[in-house]
DNA sequence: GCATGATTTTAGCCATGGCTAAAAAAGATT
DNA sequence: AATCTTTTTTAGCCATGGCTAAAATCATGC
């Protein structure tokens, strides 16, 4: 059996921290595609279609740019799409969507509860949901039921 | 006198989502540059220099990665240094520092006085302080008070 | 059904933020 | 002082996410 190296008592404080910068960097790879089948999902449901134009007119972007988002999207397996054609999510596009929604949903009206104005929690909780764990947004869902 | 656009009555429900796109893809432009003087600010309050080293490895990235973002930093103002040699801050990093730490520290403590775990907290507060406008800063400090 | 006008995609540019491997500088050892 | 080791920087690659201008396609009116 090899020699193992021994467990270090405590982390250092070094790793600690790049455990949390680390987490970040990954949240900011998972949340554009999240925004996109999240505002794509919502534009199917309140239009029933989709189409680049919108997605590029909502997330305040040139239309180029969704365009290409929109390719890695589909390499990834998030959704569908022929050119000059609306776009369809996938299966999995729709999970993301659903679980996305869910998140921002609580996020935002846990800021409302907390007090902010509707428009301040609108535009924070767009941010804001991409770094809430699982165990904090158990404890703004709580605090939403208490509330 | 050119004739002006009719002010819409009310905003657009699209421009108002893309007001919260652009806001986030601000918040993350500005990131950066406050993570990093945070970190030096501390790592020259703990230790009493900040190398490059010392802040790639809190980071969790490689060295190279660390070199070539001072050299922007330095190019915006924020710190200064000479090569093989420690970082310093200018007054305006000292000034971006300490208000990363005022606000980092609210939304670490808030997020504890909430009821998530240290680690948790620790984790998530690193993610979440760039999204957070000084209207919910607000609230999260008044909840403070409160409990 | 064709010309023309509007929409959409493509092409190609740029900055950022990551990486590895090579070069250079600093620091230690003898 | 010369060498050898370690540290730091440089060079150069890649993916992402933004943009504008040009090309291609679509759709409409005639
Ligand atoms: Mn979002
Ligand atoms: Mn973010
Ligand atoms: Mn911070
Ligand atoms: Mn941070």
């Amino acid at each position: 059996m090899a020699s193992t190296r021994p467990k270090p008592r405590k982390l250092s404080s070094a790793k600690l921290r790049s455990a949390a910068f680390r987490r970040v960097r990954a949240d900011h790879q998972s949340e554009l595609a999240q925004d996109y089948v999240e505002l794509i999902a919502d534009l199917i449901d309140e239009r029933g279609e989709a189409r680049g134009t919108d997605v590029a007119l909502r997330l305040g972007v040139a239309n180029a740019t969704v365009v290409k988002a929109l390719k890695r999207l589909q390499d990834q397996g998030l959704v569908s799409q022929e050119p000059y054609r609306a776009i369809f999510l996938t299966g999995d596009g729709w999970k993301l969507a659903e679980d996305g929604r869910r998140r921002h949903k609580i996020v935002e009206r846990f800021l409302l509860a907390l007090g902010v104005s509707a428009e301040t929690a609108r535009i924070d909780s767009e941010g804001i949901e991409h770094h809430v764990s699982r165990e904090t947004l158990a404890a703004m869902a709580k605090f939403l039921t208490r509330n």
